[in-house]
DNA sequence: AGTATATTGTGATTTTTTTCACAGAAAGAA
DNA sequence: TTCTTTCTGTGAAAAAAATCACAATATACT
């Protein structure tokens, strides 16, 4: 297996839940620049996106819905699907649990996790909350290999090393501190906080530029 | 002014936050390197990034802590600070507010609004929440430019529109769906599924090559 | 059947981002 | 003072990502 270039697998993403948007829509068929209008970005970027995926288009009608849909998946998602752990039960955790709890079948919060013990137990969407102390057996058990990370920055980095010390392989990351961890753990940042101030200085230098 | 990379901005911005905790520990001096492994990246990265603000360091002592979080601050902040809305103050919108009430002195949320009746008048980390109808006025009094966008997907395009129509210049995205709007408005994405599924495709593609 | 049209698929090119690598410089030691 | 060390700053090279541009081709029309 090769690894596809990352912004690509991104916009690949996007593509199929607008691909099954217009699914659900009734669509046959789509063209890159459809595609490409919808996502935000050019015809040329989609059809180089969609080489990776090995499905082809035809060059008078355009992409199958469906058979794209289903190249894209086959991309993405493995057969029997994932099991996501989601450490750190506070207010975003929670917040963050709907959003995948409606769509995914192929991604699926199975377990969450707290230090608070008043939370323990707790079952929310369909999915418990357990103890930290049993966070190695949990994971183990339901073979879960990826997590979401949304608990107090001060202790982030030591729960991040209990997660790969129960065997944890890529982490979302929504603590705002850099996790350092041997770099065969896959993590992805989301870092509102720098990307609210990205926003507030791009907004800045459009409005100042002047070429 | 010259807009800076992308990338790099997001970078300067973790800088930031690294160089104000070693300020507090009361660090006085830092090398590139330091500020590399603690943010993930490499030296000459750092060095590249910190060209761009203009504040250079001495090859035996490296950068001044303080100097240097100055020189980002003049970077990214203005003089005033910016006011942001966060449009959408169910779940997510409350457990994103603490995220910036605490620490920023520069970006602050000064307004929430939400279309339920119920929560209009609320408040919340010392903002209110008001009614969507009063949100061209509000902003306008406020003199908002940014927004952080955390309404239901139905309703989103529709929002960013009124959010246009009120003058806001930059959107944080939360809904997954991409906006369709005119390209001098800045919208970042914060696509929580897509980015689930990033880590989930490049976990699996870690374990699956064999080069 | 032949022609026109609109789209795909992809080499080639350009742009952007990252990394390399080293001259120049500051501090401390001899 | 001179030497040594270890860093910075940055041109140059490499790698990654996006865009261009066009031959190949499937369909519809005449």
């Amino acid at each position: 297996m090769k690894t596809s270039p990352n912004k690509s697998i991104e916009r690949l993403s996007m593509y199929r839940r607008l691909l099954r948007e217009s699914e659900n829509e009734g669509t046959e068929n789509v063209y890159s620049h459809d595609l490409a209008d919808a996502a935000g970005c050019t015809a040329a970027q989609v059809r180089r996106d969609l080489m990776l995926v090995g499905c082809s288009g035809n060059p008078k009608t355009g992409y199958q819905v469906k058979g794209l849909i289903n190249c894209i998946c086959n991309l993405l998602d493995t057969p029997e699907g994932d099991s996501v752990a989601l450490v750190g039960f506070g207010n975003l955790g929670k917040a963050l649990l709907p959003f995948f709890a409606k769509h995914h079948k192929k991604l699926v919060i199975t377990a969450t996790f707290d230090s608070n013990p008043k939370k323990i137990g707790e079952i929310s969407n369909g999915c418990e909350c357990y103890s930290m102390e049993s966070l190695k057996k949990v994971i183990s058990e339901k073979n879960i290999k990826i997590a979401i990370l949304t608990v107090p920055a001060e202790v982030a980095q030591e729960v991040a090393e209990q997660l790969i010390e129960a065997n944890i392989q890529g982490i979302l990351n929504f603590v705002p501190i850099p996790l350092q961890l041997k770099n065969n753990i896959i993590v992805e940042n989301m870092h509102v906080e720098i990307a609210l101030e990205k926003v507030a200085y791009l907004t800045r230098a459009a409005n100042t530029i002047t070429d």
